[in-house]
DNA sequence: TTGTGAAGCATCGAAATCGATACATTACCG
DNA sequence: CGGTAATGTATCGATTTCGATGCTTCACAA
């Protein structure tokens, strides 16, 4: 017998919750997880990982990006974004180039060998995408990317409204005199 | 204008590959990114982040379950699990026990410290889950759950093709005399 | 212009993650 | 029975990630 259901239906709470393997923020998780995976081996011998071969891509498409424009699409920590630009760069796949109106920013673009990553980048993402389509099947596609980016534009919010609440210390405040 | 495109119609290739923001693996990459960073603070105080919170709440649903089933339901490293259940077992969240029958499995059970978290966590996972239905909406909620089981599948037997392919070196093989 | 705060990025130290490998136990097969 | 492989975890070393904080530059008001 186990030993306690904490999931189970509430009193009078909002709302029940269904088990972990069956919640959306689980299957998201499972998900990415199963990306991780398949693509770090692959992109092993050229240095990058998933989430440094998704900077190269956005790089690859977009041009330039400024490091807080990458920080903003790629919804991960300054300080990591900033520590992978530096390696990247050490790798040889982009330039950092300090803005000439506002030297505070600094750019980012694609060196060639960087853009060959990102060739190679894509030709995995065509091969995970391609079973990810055939498993959503073309018919609930539209509407599972739809849902994702509602999904995705929620939590965001949801993120920015507890930045702001509850911890409103700012930022590099002295202690108050 | 942008350097070059690397995203573009192939010559003859399977299938077109959409802008980075448009495809499913990054929505599901981002969806993620914005659950850690909602979730990781609020649980800072406890000890445990997104990935242990969800291993307490597993074992709150299912009472006992050995290192290795929680590793396949999390889909992370063997290692990674390993040594969050030594830490977890530190915080006195759970407790490791050696298989009576088999001696090589260990077996992890909560703590009632463990059950309290598992009940924290879930309140924030209704929160946030609450978020994600609401913002995928009733109707859709139950294609994009199904079709998120389908991709997780499929993924997991992708990973495991590329398992037994191209590197099917025994673990534990000393060089071939 | 001169502060004063904000914006943008880098860096620091602690901790988590990862892949590889070591270690111990069980399964299997002759 | 013995030995070899397979299974289940733990550990190792290198790297990555994270939050906090520092540093520089810009915006803006008095």
């Amino acid at each position: 017998m186990p030993t306690d259901r904490v999931d189970q239906q509430p009193h009078d709470e909002a709302s029940a919750l269904p088990p972990l393997a069956e919640r959306i923020s689980f299957l998201v998780h499972r998900v990415g997880a199963h990306m991780a995976r398949i693509s770090n081996p692959w992109f092993q011998e050229a240095g990058v990982d998933l989430v440094t071969s998704r900077m190269i891509v956005l790089l690859a498409e977009r041009g330039e990006l400024t490091a807080g424009e990458i920080v903003k699409v790629m919804a991960l920590p300054q300080s990591t974004i900033s520590h992978q630009l530096k390696r990247l760069e050490g790798l040889g796949y982009l330039t950092r180039e300090v803005g000439s109106e506002d030297s505070r920013i600094v750019i980012a673009r694609l060196t060639p060998q960087g853009i060959e990553v990102a060739r190679r980048s894509n030709a995995l993402s065509r091969e995970v995408v391609a079973e990810l389509v055939s498993a959503i099947g073309e018919d609930d596609l539209p509407i599972v990317r739809a849902a994702l980016k509602r999904a995705d534009a929620a939590l965001e919010a949801m993120y920015e409204a507890r930045q702001s609440t509850a911890g409103p210390r700012r930022r590099n405040a002295r202690p108050e005199s």
